[in-house]
DNA sequence: TTGTCTGTTATATAATTGATATAACAGTTA
DNA sequence: TAACTGTTATATCAATTATATAACAGACAA
């Protein structure tokens, strides 16, 4: 069950869409597989439908998702969308300012990395660890 | 000079932050250094002096820089405050949607975390590669 | 003392975003 | 026919972002 934080800065669909991600990146979610109606995920998750269509809808724009009219949505049945460098570019810009503050609060390279494995670790682990 | 993308959906107070905690991080500004008056650096980067405040404010709260009343505000002089648990916490949970997503697109491990050393390398070489 | 600079605080406004609430539409399926 | 699907259209409300003025109090120089 997925769980989100209501009092969490992140906002919700954009939680929702990271959680739908991991699960893909730890393999509790596999191409094809098919994830709840729009209506259906907002009621289990006591949140309003167009929240979740929002990120429904953003997973859709990346090719992450398919959605067919009325068959459903499904996990993309083709695999998923390649890193290509227009997605390398935007990872780079979002790492930097967080390796930035690391760095100057005085963490070794090798103690950044070393977390970046660690919690790469978990995603594949499929680790909640919420 | 510091360079913002106003039509960036990162808010600007926060891309003022960022690339401050870069500096240090890059050394081009160092513990004691001096930063221009909120009014001087709102002018000279053509926003408002409250935004300036706001990002002045946030690196405060962190311990990063002080601010004498009248005297002006300086990187803090005895150093950088610690990674303690709580930023390492926050670190991590920033760090795994964009990890996630990484692994979700088919990335490998050494290949993300070379992409973090590359980064590392640049920020402590100063590289502005906007 | 006067003037100017400093950070700070207080309002006010406007645009945008996040989230919710209803309602309706068009196609599918039982 | 009835129930379900994603989609679209409104509307409302709160919070955030950024701006604009204005004023205050302490410091410092002329």
């Amino acid at each position: 069950m997925i769980m989100l934080d209501l009092q969490s800065e992140t906002p919700i669909y954009m939680q929702l869409k990271n959680k739908i991600i991991e699960g893909i990146a730890s393999k509790q979610l596999n191409p094809g597989d098919p994830l709840p109606s729009v209506r259906n995920l907002a009621q289990d998750l006591g949140i309003n439908m167009h929240t979740v269509n929002k990120a429904y809808q953003l997973l859709k724009q990346d090719g992450i998702i398919h959605i067919h009219r009325q068959k459903g949505v499904v996990i993309n049945p083709d695999g998923m969308p390649e890193a290509d460098d227009s997605y390398v570019t935007l990872l780079k810009e979002q790492l930097r300012p967080l390796l930035s503050e690391s760095i100057c609060r005085g963490m070794g390279e090798e103690e950044i990395l070393s977390y970046c494995k660690g919690i790469m670790e978990e995603i594949k682990k499929g680790g909640d660890k919420t």
